[in-house]
DNA sequence: CTGACTGCAAATAGTTTGCATGACG
DNA sequence: CGTCATGCAAACTATTTGCAGTCAG
């Protein structure tokens, strides 16, 4: 399952926020792909359909969505932020190729035991994990 | 095992860096604890005991020694980093307080076989990989 | 001695904020 | 219609770079 665009327009009209066309477009992009995007290339992106979108509002679009928790971030060299669609119960962590930035993704991660034996020896009440394998994709091996 | 200041030093004469004294305070500061310091708290800190050095002196020297390998990047909260001794051969992960910012470290991960699986699967060569826990910590639920 | 290192100031990069105008509900 | 959202410019924060002087080896 995955949120779609509607779901979180009408989310967002819950609690109340106003719907307008710059965060029609933000939302559009970022819903109809699983993969990670920039402030930035959001922006770009968002430009072409709908030239009159300032770079502020898509981070202001961001976080909010962020602070909603529809938004994850991906942590790529801690220097820009990046960000995907949350999947609800869709759990997922990346694969980032250190040449060219490539990212993919994986689900499989079996963490439970882990987390519990952390949480009973540190007293820390867990609430999440962030796992990234780094490397050096195919394509890159070649050259 | 741990990298002693020392023994750090002499690996910087035999590549080639020249020891001064500004690098030899951020070297005593990171090497003296297994706490994460940003380059800002390692300044501050250097200042203390040598108030000549530069934040720009601290940027060079961290860089320098993430380059050989010798430091590891803490990713705390997307913007800022930290930077950590880097143990050799022991290898390990955090556990971030969300609160007050407490890290905890701990050694035991088994992500080699996911590791392995991952790498058929994509073919990427896996170089290394990224473990972060967050949560609250005793202190902050408490609160 | 000499090239590597330093500190300063200025440049960059990414992100946030103040404010007057505009538009959703 | 009122309030929240927008765009611009300017402020901010974290980090890097250019350059002339300085120092370790």
């Amino acid at each position: 399952m995955k949120y779609t665009n509607r779901r979180i327009a009408s989310l967002l009209r819950q609690k109340g926020f106003k719907l307008t066309p710059q965060r029609r477009a933000v939302l559009d992009i970022i819903c109809s792909s699983t993969e990670h995007f920039t402030p930035v290339q959001i922006y770009e992106r968002a430009r072409q359909e709908h030239p009159d979108v300032g770079l502020v509002t898509v981070y202001r679009t961001l976080n909010m969505l962020a602070a909603l928790g529809l938004l994850c971030q991906v942590h790529m060299d801690g220097r820009k932020r990046s960000y995907v669609m949350r999947r609800p119960a869709e759990h997922h962590h990346h694969l980032v190729c250190s040449q060219c930035g490539t990212v993919v993704d994986f689900a499989s991660c079996d963490l439970g035991e882990l987390e519990e034996k952390l949480s009973r020896q540190t007293g820390f009440e867990i609430n999440g994990h962030l796992l990234e394998f780094s490397g050096c994709c195919q394509e890159c091996k070649q050259k």
